[in-house]
DNA sequence: TGTACATCAGTGAACGCGCGTTCACTGATGTAC
DNA sequence: TGTACATCAGTGAACGCGCGTTCACTGATGTAC
């Protein structure tokens, strides 16, 4: 029960009921998107269920709205994370790989409801263009991981022809991590000893991406 | 519509309401677990609905009977997919490892229905001190793992601390592979270009398992 | 070998639920003159 | 400045659906004597 609207016209009904949908996916974290539901997203903006059809052709069309949200969300929670650490602010793309993996993980474990949400979203981001869903600074969570491994090419710490195997190793990682750890059968493991091994896999996977690459300009 | 019963009594109908349930999952391979549905899988029984209850007492009972057959179904993939492997089939523990890897995100590729299913059985297989999902050899795709982790410890190739971080790396890098390509944002790309890149995903989580530790063992 | 009877596995009908979606409509808003 | 009217955003009631689950029951089975 969020907002109830004023008067007959509700003002901004769409960006509402988004919002309502955001609540129950929060709320309901476990469920995933399934916890998304159309008439109650319209009972807590106060308003019949027929309105919603005014503005979403149909349920498939509301969820993926407030995906996108969730997807900003994310894309935000990496933006901070890499703030706030030194190196990472000072430009360092180890540390910016770092911020990527371990915000994408925390942002799950801290909202496993919108994790599951955002992961609708996450077709679009990927092949389109222009990616509707991004943080404050103007990139998706994908971009976000594109542009660190490309500060890692710049400075050699990642071999050209590996930029594409790197991005699916890491994204690999810390999404299965996220998917076990905030929704699956770790989801129990006390929150400390799940930060930790945050920390420990996120370290393997930068080693994996820069080492591997070493050796392949060495070698060859 | 898999079998009708004989007479009055089945015979085996809990058996049978199993076996529809991954019929069902397997049909609708995108909505996962969602898809095993009680009252249709009585109905392919050839039953009444009601005749469920006497062998399970939920839905979700007859969910996690389902879950822990296609576990087992997983930890068969993988023995499967080692066995055809020489090097593997020697006894080869890194052959070993790049088995369980690719072959646990192979059955996510071909029976993504299944896949899902499994997941909910991955919990008890956890922590308990003997799961109950096991392939033919009588081991759970996570023993199996930790089997040819254990093998790489005695080989010399894993340092015993790193043991743990090991088998997390490993988990997390598979499952998120498998996720994101069977049933997530990147199910469409081709299956050639898929099966590649798991090649790689997995070489790379090799290598990281075992070089790591070699710097851990020659650094300390 | 035959019958009585307890046990077990199913029947058949119904329940309440909440969902997504559609109907013809009405109240509020703002623009044209 | 005031009124007519088109436009838009909502109403209210209903639909069909399929689900999980529960009721008191009945038909088949097999064991005891």
């Amino acid at each position: 029960v969020s907002e109830a609207k004023v008067g007959y016209h509700h003002g901004d009904l769409r960006q509402a009921l988004v919002r309502a949908a955001l609540e129950m996916a929060r709320e309901r974290g476990a469920q995933g998107a399934q916890a998304v539901v159309l008439r109650e997203a319209t009972r807590r903006a106060g308003v019949t269920p027929r309105a919603a059809y005014r503005h979403f052709a149909d349920r498939e069309a509301l969820l993926r709205a407030a995906a996108q949200v969730a997807l900003g969300e994310m894309a935000r929670a990496i933006e901070n994370r890499q703030s706030q650490h030194p190196a990472a602010a000072a430009g360092d793309p180890a540390a910016l790989l770092t911020g990527v993996g371990l915000g994408y993980i925390h942002f799950a474990l801290d909202e496993p409801g919108w994790f599951d949400v955002a992961f609708f979203a996450m077709a679009d981001m990927l092949n389109t263009a222009s990616p509707p869903a991004r943080g404050p600074a103007g990139r998706s969570p994908y971009e976000q991981l594109q542009d660190v491994l490309q500060a890692l090419v710049a400075t050699g710490l990642l071999a050209p022809e590996r930029f594409a195997d790197a991005a699916v190793t890491c994204w690999s990682g810390v999404h299965g991590f996220a998917a076990l750890t905030a929704l699956g059968p770790l989801r129990e493991l006390p929150r400390e000893l799940v930060n930790a091994q945050a920390e420990r896999l996120v370290a393997d996977l930068v080693d994996a991406v820069t080492r591997r690459s070493t050796n392949y300009r060495s070698a060859k």
